[in-house]
DNA sequence: CAGGCGCTGTCGATTCCCTGTCGGTCAACT
DNA sequence: AGTTGACCGACAGGGAATCGACAGCGCCTG
């Protein structure tokens, strides 16, 4: 449930990608008419409509009785501050222009606690590495490691998808803001700090596609 | 059960985040029906109600048979002295606008004190810090801390979610009462004030997540 | 009712760390 | 051996976190 096609599309399509259903609605009043028949299992919705009052869909959208989680997208110096207390529930926001892999781990999170009964932990594992994303504790062979934001964010997707080979582009466009200019080779240095960090002990986890891009698994045979 | 949805509701999603059923009204007739079907353990009425009485409903709601506690919400400058003679018995009240944990913090002591046979105590513990939310009493390895109001509800949240880090964002929603516009840096301020207090005797407890937000645990090897 | 005190939040200075750019070097494939 | 891609050291700009200083407020006390 979006404003402009791009982000709806956008995050439509990472959903999609993820293996969610989703659909999108380019105004209010279309938002609230598909999601009482679509019935959905999160929404996301912007804030800087243009035409709707946000605020409106969300009272509507709860007056109607569907307690749905939502979470919302705002610009930075938008409707920030009016949002920051809607986080309280469970529900949550982000500030736009965000990271897809952003989004998509905030509604995974939003997911988990909304229906899951107790908070059952998710703990990403590829080898003798682990990432408790409750924690952010990220573990080589026990020892734990201490990740920098972008760090933590380049391993999470990597760990996600593996044992996927991702081009630099897919984690340049997944890992950082869409819309970053910096085509340079930031991938590469951030790769590089992981390997130093994450690789102190134990095999090269991180393994380099040359011409193509990187996967993590166990070193292949 | 509770007058304008976005209070049942802030109410409903953070009971349910804590892992509780929750059925909303909007009401006094409804409350009183949905109670009478969904026995609850605990019932949240806000009395400032526009139509209905929310004395009335307490009264039909104890004629009909039911002991079940019930907590009120009312306005500061409403009907709190009303409310004051009544929370005898193990109920409560809290002056809106408050603040969730604070909230969920009162219906817990509640529901401890009516459903437990004797009043186990609830002690929270992360290291050799303890928190005991009977006497209020904050201990780092015996030695008693004093601590503020605003210090203690801030390291109660952090303690209650230990070991999972949270953002500023989580804490200030949390702790401080909804609607609160602070666009400032009111969490790291007393984190930094509890800092002193805690680690004056001991390892830091408190620790920051770079670009996150703050975790309470011990100082990990 | 004035004064004092403790609590809370704002402001701003400082420090530290993260981030991305540049460019030289190295490794791999042809 | 040449060419292309990958790696990573060094550096600088910017942003985040911390905390001292202070002001407003409410509460208690005299």
């Amino acid at each position: 449930m979006d404003d402009d096609p791009p982000i709806a599309d956008l995050v439509a399509t990472v959903a999609r990608y993820e293996g969610w259903e989703a659909v999108t609605a380019n105004s209010g009043e279309e938002a609230l008419r598909r999601a009482a028949e679509f019935r959905p299992d999160i929404v996301v919705l912007d804030l800087m409509l243009p035409d709707v009052d946000g605020f409106g869909v969300l009272d509507r959208l709860r007056r109607s009785g569907t307690m749905v989680p939502v979470v919302f997208l705002t610009a930075r110096d938008g409707v920030a501050d009016r949002v920051a207390g809607l986080t309280r529930g469970g529900d949550d926001y982000l500030i736009k222009p965000f990271a897809v892999e952003e989004l998509m781990a905030r509604l995974r999170t939003v997911l988990r606690r909304s229906t899951g009964p107790g908070h059952q932990r998710s703990v990403l594992r590829v080898a003798d590495l682990t990432m408790d994303e409750d924690t952010r504790e990220v573990r080589r062979g026990g020892r734990l490691l201490s990740l920098t934001p972008t760090e933590y964010e380049v391993l999470r997707y990597l760990m996600r998808r593996s044992p996927t080979v991702l081009t630099k582009a897919q984690i340049l466009d997944h890992v950082w803001e869409y819309g970053f200019g910096g085509r340079s080779n930031v991938v590469e240095l951030v790769v590089s700090r992981l390997r130093r960090k994450l690789d102190d002990t134990g095999a090269p986890l991180i393994q380099t596609v040359r011409g193509f891009g990187y996967v993590i698994r166990r070193a292949a045979e």
